[in-house]
DNA sequence: AATCAAAATTCTGCATACAGAATACTTGTG
DNA sequence: CACAAGTATTCTGTATGCAGAATTTTGATT
């Protein structure tokens, strides 16, 4: 019958989670941030609500919802009867986020080791693995991508909620930087070293030594971003 | 004349920086927020747009604007259709708060350390005599106010805007049940001799031994603040 | 031609209106 | 009396309308 069938996929809705419908103001946070980090916005772009409306093929009401919550992340500047501007950011509020970041993923690494299981540590290798793969091709974006991957695994696995939700926040603004900063010369070498030390680290569950790596990563990444911004 | 006067009103405002109009929604982030520090609006209240706002005096739209701010703090949730509700912390979001922000304040007292001028230092030392004269007195509003105030100093003189900004958000999530377990058996013994070592260390331009200390000084804050979970 | 004032336009901030989903209620049936 | 289906109501999501502030354009004067 018709109605097992719509059981079913209720069932297999549910067990994926409760539904959740997207909204369109959700949707226009993504897209307005991928904007941001893909540079077709860039940093001191006025968003005028009605032009930005019209492009998106949505009315003001949900865009400027989205414009408040892309404040809040500190990705947009809103100045009350001027309107928001896509945030400039200076030298300093860089290497600031970079070092509050190195911080932030030291202590990652030292509830990884403490949190983890050794499946996920596994994982977490395996990207590794697959990361060095495209290094020796000087395959750039998977490089890149990959790398994301790790840190935000190394993330995930401190099991701590709070630790990924501000380092999320932190990152995003800073992505559409570390994306120019890639394009640039070449200087993989030491950050590969790095990440070397970063998954042995990991796997022998030494807190200390991870933390210190991963801290001491960020002020490679600085070098590495810098001249773009 | 009366030109002059106005000219004079002109230069007092320009010399205390842009004019900035406030504006609806932030005025109702505000309150909202406040409302939920102070228990007006506990964890899993639903937050009807029709009814908060009759309470407010606002229509739907800025509330909803301000909702939208409210959620990326992390401190209502948004289910879309559904509405919103104020966020419910478990015992493990709050210990994993709690956990980041030593953290960050570990680092804003080696950066402070660095960073803060003498005068500022001696500052923290008045807010720190002052607070342990309410110490004195057990007077606990002053006491608990001006205990905030030293921690969002240290924060400051780290004159890391990032590290301000992400302390912020964690702090605003965590204010209402600090408020509450200040509210519990008097446990400030502990806390008041964490404080002494801070102001000491800060003053000795210490960074190591503030920074641990400012750490270990957050799992204290969980001891004493555990109850109101 | 430059500058300043004033009018016109544009844009934001807020309120309201309407459609569709979610929830509560009612009523009928076993 | 329990329960299910259908209806009614409420609430959210989005669009639109309007008032006032901000900006740009225009025009006048020197």
């Amino acid at each position: 019958m018709a109605l097992e069938a719509a059981d079913l996929l209720i069932n297999e809705i549910d067990s994926r989670g409760p539904i959740a419908r997207p909204t369109l103001h959700d949707a226009i946070v993504a897209r307005v941030r991928d904007m941001i980090i893909e540079g077709e916005l860039t940093p001191g772009t006025r968003l005028h609500e009605g032009n930005l409306g019209k492009i998106l093929g949505v009315s003001r009401t949900p865009l400027r919802e989205a414009l408040k919550f892309l404040a809040s992340e500190g990705l947009v500047e809103l100045s009350p009867g001027k309107g928001a501007v896509v945030r400039k950011f200076t030298e300093k509020d860089v290497h600031d986020s970079l070092i509050v970041l190195g911080s932030l993923e030291g202590l990652a690494g030292r509830l990884a080791c403490a949190n983890a299981t050794d499946a996920e540590i596994h994982e977490v290798r395996q990207l590794h693995d697959r990361m060095m793969d495209m290094y020796g091709k000087r395959d750039r974006l998977p490089y890149f991508k990959l790398n994301q991957s790790i840190h935000s695994a190394i993330l995930r696995l401190s099991k701590n909620e709070a630790l990924v939700s501000v380092h999320g926040v932190l990152q995003a603004r800073l992505k559409r930087i570390r994306y120019i900063g890639n394009e640039g010369p070449e200087k993989w070498a030491g950050a590969v070293a790095d990440h070397e030390e970063i998954i042995s680290a990991l796997e022998a569950r030494d807190a200390e030594r991870l933390s210190k790596v991963l801290t001491a990563h960020m002020e490679q990444t600085w070098e590495r971003v810098r001249h773009a911004i």
